[in-house]
DNA sequence: GTCTATACGAAGATAGAC
DNA sequence: GTCTATCTTCGTATAGAC
């Protein structure tokens, strides 16, 4: 709906589309392999095939196109933990599914701390709605899980919803610079004390 | 010592001492006024009135130079705290003052961020052994209270270190993009269940 | 030791041709 | 839709004045 409009009814459209998930992918092959910093928009377009100022027909600037490979894998990532039943136990099997992605650990924390920073409207829209979003739901399915279990907390469920939020942030990126520690691990500790 | 050798004993390095010292405070005023994309070297050096190619006399690089900035302040901020009693107080006494300097807490931030990427050497190092000794500081005094307390506890005193550097980092992350969140009372939060 | 001047290459952004 | 060419700014590097 939104992406039609102008010129005709299908053919222009197939080419684009496949194209511009053509970019995400492949940008987020580059940035695994030679890092955020080696993922200019230059290196982006050689890897396939494109001058850098073609990237731009499909994304603003290269911030916008780095927040749309997170926004999308970060969509992926959410809904294959649906199913958990449990708020820390999904944050734990998300942690055990991002090990084996570092690079998008690496662009995740990358970009969130990049978000804090007046310019970089983009990602701050983008992690300022997550955790808006993330704080809403953890709250409310803890407060259906306290409710079946027919206990009650004395504790505000948003800031226990922060706290998990940040938990699992704060150890992606101590898990980044010394894969010793254990994100799934020290959640589930989380876990047993909350 | 070691910054005693050739030339003179004082004379000589009385100004470059100072001069060291201006480029940090002033570079912590650009960056706090002009975010870190701002604080170009030719900006910074604009705020001294030096050339940028001056400051690479003082500073290999400048990412060295904001590491810098952040490890003398940080090094203040932990001396602040030192008096504090339990680990938990500390590190929300260490939040309450951080909501009063958001630009440093800003610098750590997107440092923090950018230290998981290849080629940020400098932020690596810092924050690497940073948060191995603030891991290994934390554990000693948790044993230290528990043993004082009479209790001992079944978790890993490192996890819970983990746990807890964790929260802050994340939390303060969360509070720069959306001051609704009370840093403080989160941790007294996680102190309460722990 | 301290600093200016200057140049280099790479980056993101932009304009306009095709 | 894609390109080439160009603009500006950046970090870095070097030569040399004082």
């Amino acid at each position: 709906m939104i992406s039609e409009g102008g010129g005709g009814v299908r053919g222009p459209y197939a080419k684009g589309v496949q194209r511009r998930q053509e970019i995400l992918d492949r940008t987020l092959d580059v940035v695994a392999t030679r890092g955020i910093d080696g993922a200019s928009l230059r290196a982006i377009g050689d890897a396939i095939g494109i001058s850098h100022a073609a990237l731009r027909h499909y994304f603003a600037s290269r911030e916008a196109l780095l927040v749309e490979v997170l926004r999308q894998r970060d969509a992926d990532s959410i809904a294959r933990v649906a199913g958990i039943d449990g708020v820390l136990p999904r944050m734990a099997a998300s942690a055990d599914h991002n090990v084996g992605v570092p690079g998008l650990v690496t662009l995740y924390t990358t970009l969130l701390g990049a978000s804090v920073e007046p310019g970089n409207e983009d990602a701050r829209v983008f992690f300022t709605e997550r955790f808006e979003t993330l704080r809403a739901d953890l709250a409310s399915q803890l407060r259906d899980q306290l409710a079946a279990s027919g206990r009650h907390s004395a504790a505000d469920l948003d800031q226990v919803a922060s706290l998990i939020i940040a938990a699992f942030d704060g150890l992606q990126v101590q898990w980044l610079l010394d894969r010793r520690i254990d994100i799934a691990g020290t959640l589930r500790l989380l876990e047993r004390v909350l």
